[in-house]
RNA sequence: GGGCCAUUAGCUCAGCUGGAAGAGCACCUGACUUUUAAUCAGGGUGUCGGAGGUUCGACUCCUCCAUGGCUCACCA
């Protein structure tokens, strides 16, 4: 770093810049070599007992805190599991080596090896006889007691953010846990774990705007996936009879706290089964989760109390819009009379030209946010569900639900439309509504028919928000909490 | 994209109707050999988000821009 550079830095960093110089020319590494440590730090809180005040342990960490008291020093260690007190004094350490201690910043990274003991308040505290530093850090930590709650600071700079929040690296501790109980539920049931394209030539299996990217070998358009589903279904055709994909969905849509461009989802699949299957699959998956993982099936969500104590209630769209609005759609089969019924609930409608997209509109504005305790709404309209199938008694609707917890849709399954005319009639629908102007509208996809045509074998798929689920596990507010990485809009 | 709000030291924040930029922590200097938000004495380290404007004078008022938050719309 030249001179200009240098002087540029703020008071802080110049320092330790200094500190860093000063440290070569006595030749001390400030970036060393691995070091072999003979513990974790919760270890030795645990199991304090089990060593003696001759047994020398070693310890490698982060310097989060140092209380200096002349020739004796206190400090405090963290590594990911937890945090311990060091005792360093310059008897023991010698004059030099007690110096480079003294001069060490909060965030340096060290070695250090002594033994255990118990200070006089009854701390257990590592007394340190050596000690190294392995990475110098050149930048200040936020400050000990309110930590970094600036929001853009901590979703731009998550390591900042995970070295200072704890509760920080506890939800995504839980976010590994929980999608591992997942996986592990589901290869327990014989589930095959797959991975499909994430660069599609046509978008599909979602009501959703694409990226749109450019292959340059190709010189072609691809869209990155909005769904995994059309692909997940090909494999039921090909004779896979239980698939799931974890993976990443791409949408190019508004960010919100519920929304991320890219979010993680889980599809699976299962021939023969039907929607009335993954009611079941989705109650057990997300108890097992609950209880493998929080130990637990009473959650508290933003304040609000929620069981998830099996068996979840069921309730039609029609019944639970009746239920909250008292409008019975049952009673209502012509547009003009849906049309009049949104007028006068004040219902802004786009482009709903169909009693269903109504019916839909109605469950969304009124009823969705009112269901707090595990709901699954069944028997979505066809109008909004161009891959699932009709039920067998009424055309108009489908074999489909939704699972929603806390006022948000957790989970979406359907049994699978398998028959290829029809499905190419749905497609042809929804292509006269994207040259309509409706750019969420479905792509055709011929080759998705070809392989119904081949014969896909009645299925029920199933579809869980991950982020969605974890927010709901970690009484998260914002999905950007259970992100690593949030989308951000470039600094400056 | 619309509406509302925010942006001041490394971090967390105060700064009134326009009149000399502040606190705590962090940091620096010194004292201190069981402290723990260590303590004691001293030190303010700043492009007040950016650019214009009004004014004798702007952190403060106005306009535009940037970023973020909440919210509505779209979506999962």
């Amino acid at each position: 770093m030249s001179e200009e550079e240098l002087n540029e830095l703020n008071e802080l960093r110049k320092e330790r810049r200094k500190k860093l110089k000063e440290l070569k020319e006595k030749g001390i590494p400030a970036y060393s070599e691995k070091y072999e440590r003979s513990h974790q730090v919760q270890e030795i809180l645990n199991n304090f007992a089990d060593f003696d005040e001759d047994t020398t342990i070693s310890l490698a960490g982060r310097l989060m805190a140092v209380r200096s008291h002349g020739k004796a020093s206190f400090a405090d260690l963290a590594d990911m599991s937890a945090e311990i007190q060091l005792y360093a004094k310059e008897d023991d350490l010698g004059v030099e080596l007690y110096e480079l201690f003294a001069s060490l910043d909060i965030g340096d990274h060290i070695g250090v090896e002594g033994t255990l003991f118990k200070t006089r308040r009854g701390e257990i505290t590592l007394w340190i006889e050596d000690f190294r530093l392995l990475a110098k850090s050149l930048r200040p930590l936020p400050e000990k007691w309110h930590g970094l709650t600036d929001v853009e600071l901590r979703y731009r700079q998550r390591y900042v953010d995970l070295i200072v929040n704890p509760e920080v690296k506890e939800t995504f501790i839980t976010r590994s846990k929980i999608i591992h109980s997942m996986r592990s539920y589901l290869e327990e049931e014989d589930f095959l774990e797959v991975e499909t394209p994430l660069m599609h030539t046509i978008a599909g299996g979602a009501a959703a705007r694409p990226f749109v990217t450019h292959h340059n070998a190709l010189d072609m358009e691809l869209y990155l996936r909005i769904a995994p589903e059309l692909y997940l279904k090909r494999l039921i055709v090909g004779g896979f009879e239980k698939v799931f994909e974890i993976g990443k969905n791409l949408r190019n849509e508004g960010i919100s706290t519920k929304h991320n461009p890219e979010f993680t989802s889980l599809e699976l699949y299962q021939a023969y089964a039907d929607y009335e299957d993954m009611i079941e699959i989705t109650e057990n998956i997300i108890v097992q989760i609950a209880e493998e993982v929080l130990g637990n099936l009473e959650i508290e969500y933003q304040g609000e109390k929620i069981d998830l104590s099996p068996s979840w209630k069921r309730m039609t769209m029609l019944e639970a819009i009746e239920e909250e609005v008292g409008v019975d759609f049952s009673e209502v089969d012509d547009l003009a009379a849906a049309k009049e019924l949104a007028a006068e609930y004040k219902l802004e409608l786009e482009e709903e030209d169909s009693v269903g997209k109504i019916i839909n509109s109605f469950f969304e504005a009124f009823v969705e946010e009112k269901l707090i305790e595990p709901t699954f709404i069944i028997d979505y309209p066809l109008a909004v569900s161009p891959l699932a199938k009709r039920k067998e008694d009424d055309e108009d609707f489908t074999e489909r639900f939704e699972l929603f917890i806390a006022g948000n849709e957790i989970a979406n399954a359907f049994s699978e439309l398998n028959d290829p005319l029809d499905q190419k009639e749905r497609f042809e629908k929804q292509m006269q509504q994207r040259e309509a102007g409706d750019d969420e509208a479905h792509m055709m996809d011929e080759d998705f028919i070809r392989a119904l045509e081949y014969g896909m074998p009645p299925a029920g798929g199933l579809g869980i928000g991950i982020d969605r689920l974890i927010m709901l596990l970690t009484d998260s507010s914002s999905i950007r909490d259970v992100i690593l990485f949030p989308h951000m809009r470039p600094e400056k």
